[in-house]
DNA sequence: TTGCAATAATTGAAAATGCATGTATTGTCA
DNA sequence: TGACAATACATGCATTTTCAATTATTGCAA
């Protein structure tokens, strides 16, 4: 194998970014924008956030869940999913109540009241999404969502430093 | 045209969210954990966080920026994008001077400093992107890639209420 | 030209967020 | 079984973000 004279061609290539190109940039910037109108258009009059909303949606796809799953599934901070969910329980769209096998569990579930307003926000948010995907075929918007499940299964499934917790654990 | 005795079949369709079927929960998951692992492994020895990466590689990758056209770039808000760049001339990795043509803009700019900041995020931060997309095809990839673009592009296009930003069109 | 609306950036104040820590409970293994 | 680690949640606190002015400048129409 012959050792080149010269770097290979398109040395700028490495040290430039295209960001138009690049994909987390592009993953932000549609995430961003797609919660910015639909937060203005269809939950503020509704005086909900768009973090309130991703607890709403969660419990109603997927059901009753212990806090850490929630957080896990709406991508927020346990910390910061715990204050949501008392918003959410004060203003009665959820109930958070002890678990029966575990009483440092917590099970938060949709009340009525949280039932009915999913059900009223899911036509607009279909809207949405139809209206983020106009021009794309079935297939290539089959294949978009394919490719975000497998880039989140990549992402999950990293090697990645050992946390705090663990950290504590080794250093003993 | 006929009254249907009973609702149109699988009325339950259209009432429950399938969110791991749902476009603008998959783009928010993916964008979050990319974030937060790139954050955490790459910017975090840097003390950088991931709004300031995000405002310092626009910046190189699209050259000196207005602070409003940088605000429509990154996705930040306007006054956030305002405070973050005083942090960056503050820590020497950007200038902000007054614009020629008029004297209400200012010009951000990445210092040599910044600009050797990038560089060495840049392969990282493609590193990342790799991963991310392990076990994708070129084609795949590129399909995403178009049509992240194109959702981007339907979603700024869309009509909206009046709003304080101003809708400005941004070629990227 | 002048007056007024629009634009760009900044800033005050409130709200939201994230990290570190605290508390209570459960798991485990020596 | 009895320590001790791990887990789940809540909370204090500092930082960050957002919304709503505020200031300064520019564009534009009468």
């Amino acid at each position: 194998m012959r050792i080149p004279l010269f770097r290979e061609k398109t040395p700028v290539k490495d040290a430039k970014l295209n960001l138009s190109d690049f994909l987390p940039y592009l993953v932000n910037r549609v995430g961003v924008i797609i919660a910015e109108q639909f937060g203005e258009e269809t939950l503020a009059p509704h005086r909900i956030s768009i973090a309130m909303w991703r607890v709403l949606a969660v419990l109603a796809s997927a059901g009753a869940q212990r806090q850490i799953d929630l957080a896990d599934l709406t991508s927020i901070d346990a910390s910061t999913l715990s204050r949501i969910v008392t918003r959410l329980v004060r203003l009665g769209f959820a109930s958070r109540a002890r678990s029966e096998n575990s009483s440092r569990e917590v099970v938060v579930a949709l009340t009525a009241k949280g039932s009915a307003l999913v059900a009223r926000l899911i036509p607009p948010a279909r809207d949405m999404e139809a209206e983020a995907a106009a021009g794309l075929s079935a297939e290539e918007l089959a294949v978009v969502k394919r490719c975000l499940r497998r880039i989140y299964g990549n992402m999950q499934a990293r090697p990645r430093r050992a946390s705090r917790s663990s950290v504590r654990r080794a250093a003993v």
